[in-house]
DNA sequence: TTTCTATGCATCACAAATCTATGTATTAAA
DNA sequence: TTTAATACATAGATTTGTGATGCATAGAAA
């Protein structure tokens, strides 16, 4: 991806987040959706992305079904019910975090003056 | 911390701003004003704290100071003029990649209709 | 006086997540 | 025919933070 470190925690999330919009992805139409959707700046490695959908089906937060488009070879993923749940609390937690950080890094006005 | 993967990349961040706004602070110092700020959230652990001190002084980022209260120790950080501008850049980008996120994650009013 | 808690620094072994690099293969365009 | 895009996958290296541990001072509680 392109801030590297910056990413770490929230692939899973993002993916998940996909599959909630989507019926069904297959993994480099995933990459193609979020490098889109972020404006060229997310983008997804291959190494990063298999080992995460693996990953998330070893948790059975998704399935997978391989299509043969002609003689090539596709993995589309969809969420399991469980998956469907686990994605709004992935989603609520990541948010949370995003919500954190900014009050922490906020811009104050002046100074910042601790409370007595 | 308390969410773990979510934070990597945002420790150092997170101690620049925290120096843009006091003269200096030592590291115990540092995890307090953290963990009040955050509203208990963010749990700063002595073992991420000193590692991520150490090698902003190394950046020459910071610079620390050993300061003795009766027999006990303690070392004061604060930035340097590099650090200063560093720490600008690093919220910067902090702060693009929170948005970011956020916009990819942002809840649509039914489900998303990607652009023709 | 002893013991517990807080303060205060530090380092090491480990785990988790992602990246880089690599590999294989199909398909369409130049 | 060569390049770029599509499409999957894995191995090894790297980064970052955590947990555990160690050492020591200081104040409060028991």
């Amino acid at each position: 991806m392109t801030n590297t470190e910056l990413l770490k925690g929230t692939l899973s999330t993002i993916i998940l987040r996909m599959l909630s919009e989507h019926p069904r992805l297959y993994g480099y139409e995933l990459t193609q959706l979020v490098k889109e959707r972020s404006g060229d700046k997310i983008l997804i490695k291959e190494g990063s992305l298999y080992p995460a959908l693996h990953k998330l089906e070893a948790d059975g937060l998704v399935t997978s079904e391989e299509v043969y488009i002609g003689k090539r070879v596709r993995r589309y993923y969809k969420l399991t019910e469980p998956g469907k749940k686990a994605t709004l609390l992935s989603i609520e937690e990541l948010r949370g975090f995003l919500k954190t950080i900014e009050d922490l890094i906020l811009p104050f006005p002046g100074n910042y003056v601790p409370a007595k």
